[in-house]
DNA sequence: ATTGTAAACTAACGGTTGTTAGTTTTTATT
DNA sequence: AATAAAAACTAACAACCGTTAGTTTACAAT
């Protein structure tokens, strides 16, 4: 069951395909000519396409799910629980932007145990961010908004990131975590 | 070319259909029988399937562009210009939100002219956004944060707010706005 | 040099896709 | 009741889909 290089090189590019068209739209043929072989190739190394989707999407969302259950388990100021999901973001949006882009987008063509492992641990993902937001309402360090607005719009613009940091690969991650971080703890509007 | 009930209740099925499994997945027949119809039976309705991701997208994309340029060209604060926008995608997305989500996830899919078409409207659109920022932030009114990340921030959390919205349609649209507005202007820190 | 294995190939399968052609049914108008 | 138009139907097409079977090539170990 382990990962060849071969096996990588199919998930990385298949990656990349993805995020640019959507899975249903790329075709065994499209991962196959992009690594110049053919498509029943492929199956030298991959059970199926659906595998590599599998193979694509759940290492990072056990990440993601592995960081934030540290993150809210951690004895720390509420502020600090959130600059370090704004750094899980981050992290993994410089290291793997293709494979998140497919996570987001692609997720619903998961099937049976895996769509289910992976809802599960979204819906738990969400929950935890829930939860610092309102530790941080409790111990007065966070503003008494409606909490569900404050979880995704924040939660959206973190998912998203990937869109456009190319854009902003001028900056280095440190800068991008800090001007995040700004926008979302104190706004941008001058006092 | 004008746009029949029978045509409008298509375009309206389809993109409840595309909202949740992308373009590519859906078939004619899946939309055929969403209907109650034959697929076949489309076609006295619509040209193609490229059609009807046209109608759903274009639309909404026009609309976006019409409402920001007005917006721009407006004789107010940085700060109620932002206020707009933020009003102008509660809006969309509390009255059409499949539409919207058809829109963020399956515009490549169009092809041709309207492919083109929209990635200028996109590309225009945020431009518009970006140069409201800018001019905040000459006029003192804004921090003077990183534009790009300042941009993208608040655009990746209305973009996407069809994908939370009915989970908090509880919320009334004047509340949303408000929370949103001030979640983007003050942050979420207390002070 | 021989052999074993990994990884490529060609060919083809059964099923699905968007779409067309031709026909029948439904609906509205006179 | 007759008629025209709108909108459904059946049947099928050519192309494409993921995948399998069987074969050949490339290469490392003996």
């Amino acid at each position: 069951m382990k990962i060849t290089d071969r096996k990588l090189e199919i998930i990385t590019i298949a990656a990349k395909l993805f995020k640019e068209k959507g899975y249903s739209a790329v075709t065994m043929r499209d991962i196959a000519q992009a690594m110049n072989i053919k498509a029943a190739s492929l199956y030298n190394h991959i059970k199926s396409k659906q595998e590599i989707l599998v193979l694509i999407i759940i290492e990072i969302a056990e990440e993601f799910t592995n960081v934030m259950n540290e993150i809210v388990a951690s004895n720390t100021t509420v502020v600090n629980k959130i600059e370090r999901v704004i750094q899980l973001h981050i992290d993994i949006t410089l290291r793997n932007a293709d494979a998140l882009a497919c996570l987001n987008n692609d997720w619903m063509h998961l099937t049976d145990d895996e769509l289910n492992y992976f809802v599960k641990m979204r819906a738990e993902y969400e929950e935890n961010f829930r939860k610092i937001i309102n530790e941080g309402v409790l111990a007065g360090e966070l503003k008494n908004s409606n909490q569900e607005v404050v979880v995704f719009s924040i939660l959206s613009a973190l998912r998203t990131m990937y869109l456009w940091h190319d854009k902003t690969k001028v900056l280095d991650a440190r800068t991008l975590k800090n001007t995040i971080t700004t926008v979302f703890l104190s706004g941008v509007k001058n006092v």
